[in-house]
DNA sequence: AAACCCGATTGACCCAGGTCAAATTTGACG
DNA sequence: CGTCAAATTTGACCTGGGTCAATCGGGTTT
């Protein structure tokens, strides 16, 4: 899970959209030294609930699914992570939620007390992490209104729509908008069951919004599935 | 709206609770001309989703909704603010919530550029803001678990408590639990409608878990209530 | 290519919570 | 007080989305 270092920052793919983007050449040279690259595999966990942070993660490919669970099982998915998230931004205590791999993941590890020596005296790194984390407050308030106040049609439309837009900073933009999330993670995203999930992508199809391939979906009416989600 | 500022940071009531708790007492004086004690009546806009951030606002008294409107009029309340809440944390952009008194209200208001320089060479300052946008994530996380997860029982009474837990360190603990706030505000706060909120009210009231009491509930039953809000 | 597995889809039915429409209570004001 | 107006409660009914149970692929194993 764990691979020597032999990478350098300044070639890394998320450089300009992570915390990273707010260092400068030398300070990336140190900050090198602090990170250590590592992989996940599909459906594994990365960190729990539960834990006490000890790392700090900085996503560099593929996708993950970040959630809590209710004591009965019941599951929320509270987002997902893409490459250039930054998980684990809890400076002290716990993480408050758990996150898994979807597909193959691979990440860079930090471990806690270093990273936090090294903000001290960098404030520009600070104010990095402030700006993700207020970016991601504003995400959690949109999605509590998706949660408590959009029917199953809009909550769907919504995800769709938002998931591309997320998309077009990793892939570009593009009509066909990958889903490598199950059905059952769609479901627990939006407060809805998987057969509702299921049931409302079929209806897009049928009425020409939207077409269903291998991995996806393709927005085959875009302005449509606009008008369902904005309602 | 506005009065000359004849307060002292020093005797502030949310001193110790505030972004200021991380002021020294040096510190604290010069900020005490940043900002600038403001006045709202009941209902009363402090802010509104689309405005461009001006302002920051410490609340120090009463009670706020903050919310989120769809176009076609449904509300989603993401929080209620309580003093010591430190409102407008997007250091550029604009406010992503709208935010009404409920009842008086009164808050220690900073204008940005100003308030920016002042944390620019002060990254405790920034640290604890950063913290205080920590805690509201995790507590945004919470809520669409609820929104996402929960029965309307289970909603109704993890309110109730979670309100509860919240007013510990305003007015202290007790089994009263004043709710300012209205059954619609409540309602769109839980992703409920009013008369759900109030037949489920009246239910618990039923099987002696609480007791409506003018401008609030009484828990009769505390572990009652528990046990429907863990689930 | 048959057997199997597992996620996804579809159908039939049901119920928690929404909608609509009255009461009823509360509060503000003359 | 008496009168409105607004907030809350209650009742009757309905429906969006949940539940339960097949069924349908698509991929992998033998």
């Amino acid at each position: 899970m764990i691979e020597p270092n032999g990478h350098f920052c300044s070639d890394c793919a998320v450089r300009g959209t992570a915390v990273c983007a707010s260092l400068d050449p030398a300070e990336l040279r140190e900050f090198e030294h602090l990170g250590r690259r590592v992989h996940f595999s599909t459906g594994e966990t990365v960190f729990s609930e539960e834990d006490i942070t000890t790392s700090f993660f900085n996503l560099l490919e593929g996708v993950m699914r970040l959630y809590k669970l209710l004591p009965d099982g019941r599951r929320q998915i509270v987002g997902f992570a893409l490459p250039g998230d930054f998980l684990g931004m809890n400076m002290s205590g716990r993480h408050n939620f758990s996150a898994d791999a979807i597909g193959a993941v691979t990440a860079c590890q930090f471990a806690k007390v270093p990273f936090g020596r090294f903000i001290e005296d960098r404030p520009h790194l600070l104010q990095r992490i402030n700006e993700l984390a207020i970016r991601e407050l504003s995400q959690a308030r949109d999605h509590m209104v998706l949660l408590g106040r959009r029917s199953a049609d809009e909550k769907v439309a919504t995800f769709l729509l938002g998931w591309r837009e997320r998309l077009v900073s990793v892939k570009g933009s593009s009509n066909i908008v990958p889903l490598p999330m199950s059905r059952q993670d769609i479901a627990d995203y939006l407060g809805l069951t998987i057969e509702t999930v299921s049931r409302t992508f079929t209806k897009l199809e049928r009425h020409g919004a939207i077409e269903i391939v291998h991995g996806g979906i393709c927005l085959r009416d875009p302005a449509r599935v606009e008008a369902l989600a904005a309602a």
